[in-house]
DNA sequence: CGCTCGTTTGAAGCTTATCAAAGTCAGTGG
DNA sequence: CCACTGACTTTGATAAGCTTCAAACGAGCG
């Protein structure tokens, strides 16, 4: 079992394309520096100018847009694996904030060894794009679903992307993964109230589509909830063509 | 006055950072196919495998989800020079259909001569891979209007986000841009039905912050719409820098 | 044991959806 | 030139979904 911070993230770029040995050792050659945050420790500040790409190493980080109401909306959430910032070193200023929604660690990559990366192995820069172009189909769905589907599907289609892509990190096996996050965290992605989010979750509990106990989401029949939350797994792109 | 199908692209990239002669040249030499499109015609549909990708000349475009019990959501508008269908090289299978929502010309560039282009020119590249993950920025801020924020301001918001966005590209001034979507159109951008839609429009007329009769949108005062819909313009990267 | 954080419950109110119909306007054919 | 057509906007009435406020409940922790 590699310890590498860059193991999860290869498993995703593995998961869209075959990647070479070289490549593979490319990436693992990435000089980077590990920090550790506690729950709800902001990463990045909103309107800061990182100099460095965040790589999840573990643990659940969320884009936090924080409005002038004091309310804020989590436009993103990733998981192990995923190069939270990876655009950073493109967009150049932060217009939302990253927040630690549990325990986390990180993998910072300074951005001109991403660059050099990029430079050097051109499959591994189009790679990298197309993760940052994933995010983006991600978003496009939430959009949908924030847009035209009622709360309960809503949260049906959130729980099985997630499923998903933690399958294939290895965090996600039989229906069940580690999900640790307060329901306060969950409205905020799904833009509800907390009490609705409460309510919403009973039901879709007493209908048996989700037992979510405490830190482990459990799928019964992963199925019929993607059926119901009108879940398109093609928006993950999990299927290995040359890129 | 250039009439290169690529003039409002450049536009859009030199507003972000500087872009050489040579490489403008570059992109004009692209080879490109023209096609014209009737309103609501059907650009690109769901599930199909593109082997060009398209960038918007003239019109306005719609991302396209369509939903099970038939109504749909827009989850992303582009205007002339937005390379609409970039990525597509990059993510194979189309998981949403782009619909023409006025009139449109649109020129497509094969896929292969994208390829060749940023492989040429990495700082080409990047900048192409900046323009997704600006569509990206602008999808995140679209999740935070609808979570958390009223039918008007998210409404307001949008158009603060097209009115900067048609400004760079030259089809914007004093306030002014032409939009000749109809309020269904607009409906299905923010999420809402079309009646609701229509009172909103009618009491942000009322209040002075918009005039928007038949084609024309005409902002009075950007800074109060900015304002009213807390738009952050950090979010379409509208600043020219090394990237 | 009491404290704190998170979940759950209840009740009232507001935003937005839905359904149905009328009004408006540009374009078309008689 | 006028009536007709079809697409879009506007209005009204009612209902649903979701929010807000306030408080109780429960579990883990010092």
């Amino acid at each position: 079992m590699s310890t590498s911070p860059f193991a999860r993230l290869l498993k995703t770029l593995e998961a869209r394309d075959h990647i070479s040995p070289l490549e593979a050792a490319r990436v693992e050659a990435l000089p980077f520096r590990l920090k550790s945050y506690k729950r709800n420790e902001e990463i990045i500040a909103e309107g800061s100018r990182p100099t460095e790409s965040c790589l999840l190493v573990e643990g659940i980080v969320g884009r936090m847009n924080y409005l002038q109401d004091g309310s804020r909306q989590v436009s993103a959430v990733h998981i192990p694996g995923d190069f939270v910032d990876l655009h950073g070193f493109l967009l150049k200023v932060m217009d939302h904030g990253i927040n630690a929604l549990t325990p986390c660690r990180v993998a910072y990559v300074a951005h001109p060894h991403l660059r050099d990366l990029v430079d050097a192995e051109p499959h591994l820069g189009r790679m990298l794009w197309l993760l940052t172009a994933i995010d983006a189909a991600v978003g496009r769905a939430w959009i949908a679903c924030m847009g035209r589907r009622s709360a309960a599907r809503h949260l049906a289609h959130l729980l099985c992307e997630l499923y998903l892509r933690m399958e294939v990190v290895g965090l996600a096996k039989d229906g069940i993964f580690e999900f640790p996050v307060s329901q306060v965290d969950i409205s905020d992605m799904l833009g509800l109230s907390p009490v609705h989010t409460n309510r919403v979750l009973q039901e879709m509990r007493q209908q048996g589509l989700v037992a979510w106990k405490g830190r482990k989401v459990e799928i019964k029949d992963f199925d019929a909830l993607a059926e119901f939350g009108e879940f398109n797994p093609l928006c993950l792109n999990l299927v290995q063509e040359p890129r």
